[in-house]
DNA sequence: ACCACGTCTTGACAGTGTCAACTTGACACT
DNA sequence: AGTGTCAAGTTGACACTGTCAAGACGTGGT
């Protein structure tokens, strides 16, 4: 066991308005550290395997402990989401920010880290875009759209073709993260 | 109701429920009559609605009957979603039907009946492809196969072309039953 | 000093999946 | 007849989960 205690780094969701109080008590950060066991959880598990009493002995408190951070099980699936949109969205900054003046590259690479996140991360991606983490990955839409609208792919209104391209990365690493896929689109990666 | 179809294999032959009085000990049909109640609890409810005892108080029996027809949780999901796939297909044969001899408008009606079927059924459609339903639906992706053969819209294998026919519409339908989406593409339904 | 409040703990309750052992019914056989 | 086998359904139990109610701990404010 790793890391359990005392994660002191950015781990996840400083970008959450104060809406959800302070941080930093008895503990350290017991809110950052069971997002943190919550993705180590959902990684080797699937979403099931996320539960709060799992974070719990995965951080050392007690089974009660996470309800003081989160209301119940679907604001820690929906916590972890965030925390799983903020790495998808800091790998696409990654990836994009080699090549500015190529928009249409940028989204080539935006969709490459969207799939490979996909088939990394099955279980993380599933609980991503299946469950309660409805208002969450508003950002990562947005930033495609901007892609888009940079791009000159669209005439007008950028939004219906970045939901079809949007729809179309999708569908691809929905089915590359059920399995349902092989090894058929490896050429596709650089 | 399509749910008498291929479900019996093992029930004694015979075993019709003759005089579904109520009273039977054995029950005419347990495994069918807990499929269907558990399309109902999905319907309404989502995945986690879809629960052993759950099924079992619907169909008026004891907490474990379901487990004679299904061996675990699993199983009577994947069972659920083959029903659901069982639908999808006759749906789409329905629909396919009317258009013998225009592959493309079929391969459209086909996209059309999926991304209804997810409108429709959300927390179905989710546990159709969300789940460790991996093996099931198969068929339905065979289907799209030949339609896309008989098209001439592909040169030789008509299998890279199907797949990302539908990974475009299974995103779409994914976004749509995830709620993600709301009345954007209301102009392609004729 | 004191008190308040946020943090964590203990303890409990209702559901759930799943197993073991038992009972019931329907068939086949000699 | 009787007997046996076996699928189908029952009760009961165990471990696990989410969630609530009180109480204990420690830190900060006055």
């Amino acid at each position: 066991m790793d890391a359990a205690t005392k994660t002191d780094d950015r781990t996840a969701s400083s970008a959450v308005p104060s809406s959800l109080g302070g941080d930093a008590y008895h503990h350290g950060d017991l809110r950052a550290a069971c997002v943190a066991a919550g993705l180590r959880l959902v990684d080797d598990g699937g979403v099931d395997a996320l539960t709060i009493r799992g974070v719990a002995r995965a951080t050392g408190v007690s089974h009660t402990a996470p309800l003081h951070h989160f209301r119940d099980r679907d604001e820690l699936l929906a916590a972890v989401a965030q925390a799983g949109f903020d790495r998808l969205m800091a790998d696409a900054q990654v990836a994009i920010h080699d090549t500015p003046s190529d928009p249409v590259e940028q989204i080539r690479r935006y969709a490459l880290v969207y799939v490979r996140g996909a088939i990394g991360s099955p279980g993380l991606f599933r609980l991503m875009f299946g469950d309660a983490a409805c208002e969450v990955g508003v950002e990562a839409y947005q930033m495609l759209i901007d892609l888009v609208a940079r791009s000159g792919l669209a005439d007008g209104d950028p939004e219906p073709t970045a939901l079809l391209i949007w729809a179309q990365v999708h569908g691809l690493a929905s089915l590359y993260a059920e399995g349902k896929l092989g090894h058929e689109l490896e050429d596709l990666e650089p």
